[in-house]
DNA sequence: GCGCGACATTGACCAGGATCAAAAAGGTGC
DNA sequence: GCACCTTTTTGATCCTGGTCAATGTCGCGC
């Protein structure tokens, strides 16, 4: 099962799709909506939520890419979690949102108006048990992200990256892993190294090292190609296959 | 409001203290236990679960500090966690432990077994809805450690290490920092490394190297004093008071 | 007190990744 | 096609933190 189910009652006038400039832009026109869900879209490269906003509602991902990050005062950044179609944005019983918040590609989120969300959740438990059971997966990946942050060597880093793209991308196609594994990286190389706590030259650097060995082949910039699963894996410096989709 | 707090109807045997060397020692015993609430003690430096291990019971820690932490084959650690007192072990719904746990100091569990605790949660919501509250701030603070990991020095690590046990232990005891916060710390310099993903001799280094500027003093080995909590968070890299403790 | 072992500090040297800089490769609009 | 801009690649050099090794400190049992 993936993403948060939810049935809404009066939600006939659904889908409303309405376009921001800005997160910030309009909060009188989201004070005025009425209906509990509704369809928010955002171009790539704009910003969904800053750190410290006002949160007027909770989201799923419907389509595009998304990521979370936190920035210091020097410009220094760091992802902390991407967000692919079915993932969850805000929580319930929070006013204020905790990290930015940027559509890296376009993105479409369903809202749902954060206190009727929360009166809902109250009421209807199997939301409340789900959204628990998706909090700890994420709690989950951020641990063992924080191992390839920690541990692992800018070669290993990008080597756990480019898998984990590869199984979500698999994933989310519902297509196994044939001889050559082919998807596209949604990701710049300035936003890979943010993932990884490393600089972007690193990350060309070792996207290049893989292809010099051969362990990816690249088509353009974005397109990778995997002959062989086994070797990238061993390039991860996990040596067991720890969690591959079903 | 700390920790999750759970009435348990025919606890009146409790608390049953016994003491076990492993926690793979005797499933027997614990199978066969019939109540669903007792208490677990582990020695300093014993371990509470291997990652993969089944996992009987879900718990809360009562005293003393334990850490969560990953492996790599070839001896790589990082650690993902660091519980004190009123957080939660465990997941309901998973069979699997995904993380090691080790005792750092001694340490008493307050355990459910895990399936009588899962019939518990879908009968009484507000113990998910707890549940899923302590869970979103783990994963905050996860994620704030990612910033740590990633991106910066390790001079800011090391304040940012020292400033959140600073803020735990004042919180702990309800005592607000005066002029001089005096404080131990709960962790030797390996596991700190580990937990900042840097070398033991690095925090050692870094330790030595606050204390020659005089941002922290120390008594011993492990006995802090900070006579200025301004310059030791101007250390960390945040300019800002971000999640000061109310 | 003495000796032992665990933990911590310090030093010398090295290397992985950062930084600074320049060139190359794609896109996009005209 | 061509010019322009963004993204990426590659190169040269530097520096932070890792590695290896020695020394110091503390606590504890005898």
């Amino acid at each position: 099962m993936n993403g948060l189910h939810i049935d809404v009652k009066d939600c006939s006038q659904c889908p409303i799709r309405h376009r921001a400039v800005c997160s910030r832009c309009e909060p009188d026109e989201l004070e005025t909506l009425e209906n509990i869900k509704y369809y928010r879209t955002y171009e790539a490269g704009q910003p969904i939520l800053w750190s410290g906003d006002h949160m007027e509602f909770v989201a799923s991902v419907v389509t595009g890419i998304a990521t979370l990050s936190q920035a210091m005062e020097d410009g220094r950044t760091q992802m902390v979690g991407l967000l692919l179609p079915s993932d969850f944005i805000g929580r319930p019983g929070r006013e204020r949102a905790p990290f930015d918040v940027v559509a890296v590609s376009d993105v479409t989120l369903c809202c749902f108006r954060r206190r009727p969300f929360e009166e809902m959740m109250t009421q209807t438990p199997h939301i409340g048990q789900r959204l628990l059971e998706m909090t700890l997966d994420e709690l989950d990946s951020a641990r063992e992200w924080m191992l390839v942050l920690g541990r692992k060597t800018a070669r290993e880093k990008i080597a756990s990256l480019v898998l984990i793209i590869a199984r979500r991308d698999s994933s989310l196609r519902r297509k196994l892993p044939a001889d050559g594994m082919t998807f596209d990286l949604p990701l710049t190389r300035e936003a890979m190294a943010d993932y990884l706590g490393l600089t972007l030259e690193t990350v060309s650097r070792q996207i290049s090292a893989l292809r010099k060995t051969g362990t990816i082949r690249l088509e353009g910039k974005r397109h990778v190609i995997v002959p062989d699963l086994d070797a990238l894996i061993s390039e991860t410096g996990d040596d067991y296959d720890g969690g591959m989709i079903a």
